[in-house]
DNA sequence: AATTTAAATAGAAATTTTTTTCATCTACAT
DNA sequence: ATGTAGATGAAAAAAATTTCTATTTAAATT
């Protein structure tokens, strides 16, 4: 958790009850979760917090790379706890049947200034697959 | 628009005049949109079309592959026409000022079969920029 | 330890976005 | 021409997200 607290505290933003609660979630289910999702363990296991906290919350972490944005086209937002002891630039695979996410290294697009003429300013990589564990 | 007709019909999907109107709008503005967006332009360009049918349109267009999904994580969909004359694999890279859409080419993800031990199922790139022209 | 203050919070309400339902209609294969 | 699976629109509902405001709190400063 300490861990945590100091990105938080490194991006002048204060340690709340609320974001240790939130970050403490996905320390115990290591999926990936919406606000919603999000919403309701914080009032059935932790204290409760109201619906714009929570996203406000996640939105904050996620800025600070504390969580990851997991890309789904079903219209919601999904959030998963980025597990990357140092802060080189990665992405992430999540499997599709438990949520696990794992950081994905080497990505070789950051270091490209143009590409088609086009000036990178960000870029996105996402891959779905099927874990260790649920492939057996 | 042949080209189009041929890839809906391809999918077993009847070539509708709402579909070929979702398609000219695209084809005309060359950026992507949501899809309120389509729904205002269709009212004002082309024939009406309900909300539920632009977003069942959207969709399923994007399954044929004329269209492509942009992710914002604003919370809204986005989708873009897909320019790319054959169907070999690629993904786009989007003008952050104009919403450009251009192919991405030369993706080496799809090759492999498994990384850190996942077995890849899915993956999504995409590239965000400022085009040539936007540059100036 | 008390004070201060900028930031964070809850809760309600409003807004926006998306989906469902269902009766009707249509593209297109036969 | 006709039948049928697929597509449509209208209305309603549901879900997701944001706004607003009064209150509370973390943590820096006395």
């Amino acid at each position: 958790m300490n861990f945590y607290v100091d990105k938080i505290k490194n991006n002048g933003l204060k340690v709340t009850p609320r974001r240790k609660a939130i970050i403490n979630i996905f320390n115990h289910c290591r999926v990936h979760l919406t606000p919603e999702d999000i919403f309701t363990r914080l009032k059935e296991e932790f204290s409760h917090c109201g619906l714009p906290s929570v996203y406000r919350n996640l939105e904050i972490l996620a800025e600070c790379g504390i969580l990851a944005r997991i890309y789904r086209f079903d219209n919601k937002r999904y959030y998963g706890l980025c597990h990357s002891a140092d802060g080189a630039h990665h992405h992430h695979i999540i499997c599709i049947k438990c949520g696990t996410i794992a950081p994905l290294k080497g990505c070789n697009l950051f270091k490209r200034k143009k590409i088609n003429g086009f000036k990178i300013i960000d870029h996105f990589i996402q891959v779905d697959g099927i874990c260790k564990n649920c492939q057996e």
